[in-house]
DNA sequence: GTCTATATGCTGATAGAC
DNA sequence: GTCTATCAGCATATAGAC
């Protein structure tokens, strides 16, 4: 299917994506919008009446997508070490399918005190999160009675996790640019950093 | 001595630093920092002549002021170890002081090719900051050749340091918010990743 | 559903009086 | 050095024709 066949209201909406994500909701004005769809910028407030409702939309929606790929790996049956190997490749595998996420949703959330009220209403409340959290904190107590796991807060090892994995994404077109790296070799510098994030919680959970 | 008693030149710049920390370039006019200095918008302009070049002479004393904290840490004579820990210990004292620095200038940054590029220009390029990079890679090669460091670059050891510490100021906002957290309980959370972060860090160096 | 036309407001920047 | 006044431009949003 063509991407040009798709109804309007469909193909206003990527094109906002795209747009919020390369530029951020402040410089992304809904009359280029509406210029890079091809339609007049009335019809983008037509569907979605207001600039904050469409980014609401696609926001939400990114950031429920990004919280889906934890469930995934905590759901299965393997060793913590397996978990840990395979949490961190989901999550880089996912960030590499789409680099700019992270920095996206920082942003929004950064700087917009509002944004961070509705995102804790939607998202922190529900009970399908706050089982997840429950799984990894049983998970992480068990290891740490059988003595194969140093004594650390579950919390923090989400924390660790995530800052060395977003980060890498985040700050990957400053090493680009400030370096002057080709395409491939920033291909090649997330592999490798992926490996040394891996191996680093790895060593450093080590009781 | 008042603020109010500096020149005005001397208060614009700040207003706006404090603005452009608390919203970003695109989401502070100069009409807003007039108002909260007490000025009018023409004397803004009549200083700095363009918002832009307000915002660059800003942008790059912050800049060079977070690199200058990696320098002091890597003069002094210490173990490996230590070198680590206060290396750490300092980035995370100076952001202390200064919370919004590094999502200030991730934001500039990360959205601004044109940034990157006279940013490259004004700093890879100086000498000190290349010699800084080499010190710490002799002292790693030698700590690695006395066996008590793990088979790791000296450019991820500074990538690893920086995602860990950096991404905890970067997130606060987030972690305050979306779990309700007082200031104070903030402050402890700051504290308590420091240390955690220094304990990761140096049981992830081991060989 | 998509358009044209327009209202209203704010932006960055400049000219010129004092 | 600081002000008032004003510019052109673009923003979001809406009304109404087709």
């Amino acid at each position: 299917m063509n991407m040009n066949d798709q109804h309007m209201e469909t193909r206003i909406r990527e094109v906002a994506q795209e747009l919020f994500f390369k530029q951020g909701y402040a410089a992304t004005s809904t009359t280029q919008i509406a210029r890079e769809v091809g339609c007049t910028q009335a019809l983008v407030h037509y569907y979605y009446r207001t600039k904050e409702n469409l980014f609401r939309q696609i926001f939400l929606e990114q950031v429920e997508a990004a919280l889906n790929v934890v469930g995934r790996s905590l759901a299965s049956e393997m060793s913590f070490d397996d978990f840990i190997r395979s949490a961190i490749s989901m999550y880089f595998d996912a960030l590499i399918q789409n680099p700019r996420l992270p920095y996206f949703v920082l942003e929004e959330l950064a700087n917009n005190p509002e944004r961070r009220k509705y995102l804790r209403e939607h998202f922190v409340k529900k009970p399908s999160y706050v089982l997840l959290y429950m799984q990894l904190e049983g998970r992480v107590k068990a290891e740490q009675q059988a003595g194969r796991l140093a004594k650390v807060e579950p919390f923090d090892i989400m924390m660790s996790v995530a800052s060395l994995t977003v980060f890498t994404f985040i700050s990957l077109p400053m090493y680009q640019d400030l370096l002057s790296r080709t395409d491939d070799q920033v291909r090649e510098f997330v592999e490798h950093r992926k490996a040394e994030i891996t191996r680093l919680v790895l060593q450093g959970l080590r009781p």
